[in-house]
DNA sequence: CTCAAGATTTACCGATCAGTACAGTTACTG
DNA sequence: CAGTAACTGTACTGATCGGTAAATCTTGAG
């Protein structure tokens, strides 16, 4: 049971997960694209429950990670970073093989708010709402928390919009009328 | 084959889907609820696609005749109109049994852009773009379609706050922003 | 080399999946 | 009443679901 071999399992877990969906992902296919026996998952993780909870938590950490890190590479105050989150967020709309958030994906396939998969889909939500909130703190922002929320509901609209298709630039729309939000919470202080 | 059956099979049908998942339900399990037969039940629908079809169907019938009498209860004229379809998307968010947007769902459980069932919730949410620009239009701002837009990202944003729990008052922090959106649009005039 | 301990594979479990064959039942026609 | 056409229920199909028992292979110690 080599450590790094789960992490492929894991890696592998969450890219097919990500493009099938879960219910629809069966242990049977993971076993076949792994080149991993079924006993073998079985022994890294009990259930596919464990194996998807997994496939989340590097997800969680990967998706952030690189979010932040790429909304720092935009721009350096926090006031700019506020703006440019949603370019971002158009660069990953744009990439090759994007199809949602798969934590909106989890939560719509395991509905139940206690479930354990719905609760973890929606701690990530939480903490990139901290996140927002930091960058709106940080700026200087009266009410920092209403002003990341409203961001926020733009940035997961922006997903639902790139997913559905409705608009030829969700993340541009975003970004305009989070400006407007900006400029008006500025000029409240 | 009584025409109001086949109605009742549909409500049925979207019911257990919207409150269990499309892949989680089983037809066996809709047989059961139905009080009808297997055989009778796809003499209805001749596959499973098609009886999801036949829900999303119904409830974006239902959907939008719900929200657009409601949205034109709550307030007369389209400017209004703009500010109360959050008030509107504040009374479902309560509603009980309130899961989310089947169509964001289906979407998600449906991933593929080509699939059906994909196309068929994305015409829901075109239509209600139209409504929504219908209304901006007839409020008399310049560009009623970015701002119809950008007033949906807030409305689908509110919808995964309401389900993943980030805020208390998800409609609220839409309506909230989006009286910002609007005065702005106004201003530009 | 021998031999035990751990990891891996094969083959399988009962349950459930979407979908169907066929016999039985009903209801309308003459 | 007989005949028939439409409908319904039972019982089943092969495939796949998540998960496991027992056999096989690998490995390191003595």
């Amino acid at each position: 049971m080599r450590p790094n071999k789960k992490d492929e399992l894991v890696e592998k877990a969450l890219e097919v997960f990500y493009r099938n969906g879960f219910h629809a992902t069966g242990m049977d296919l993971l076993v076949r694209e792994t080149c991993v026996s079924k006993t073998s998952m079985y022994k890294h993780f009990r259930t596919k429950e464990e194996l998807i909870l997994a496939a989340l938590q590097l997800r969680d950490l990967r998706f952030r990670g690189w979010y932040t890190a790429r909304v720092a590479a935009l721009a350096t105050t926090p006031q700019d970073q506020l703006l440019v989150m949603f370019d971002a967020l158009g660069e990953w709309f744009r990439e090759d093989g994007f199809c949602g958030c798969m934590f909106v994906k989890a939560s719509a396939e395991f509905q139940h708010p206690d479930h354990v998969i719905h609760q973890q889909a929606a701690a990530h939500k939480h903490l990139l709402l901290d996140y927002v909130t930091g960058l709106a703190r940080a700026a200087g922002y009266p009410d920092p928390e209403t002003l990341a929320r409203q961001l926020l509901l733009l940035k997961e609209g922006a997903i639902t919009a790139a997913v559905m298709g409705d608009s030829a630039d969700p993340a541009g729309d975003a970004k305009a009328a989070a400006a407007i939000l900006l400029a008006a919470a500025r000029a409240v202080a």
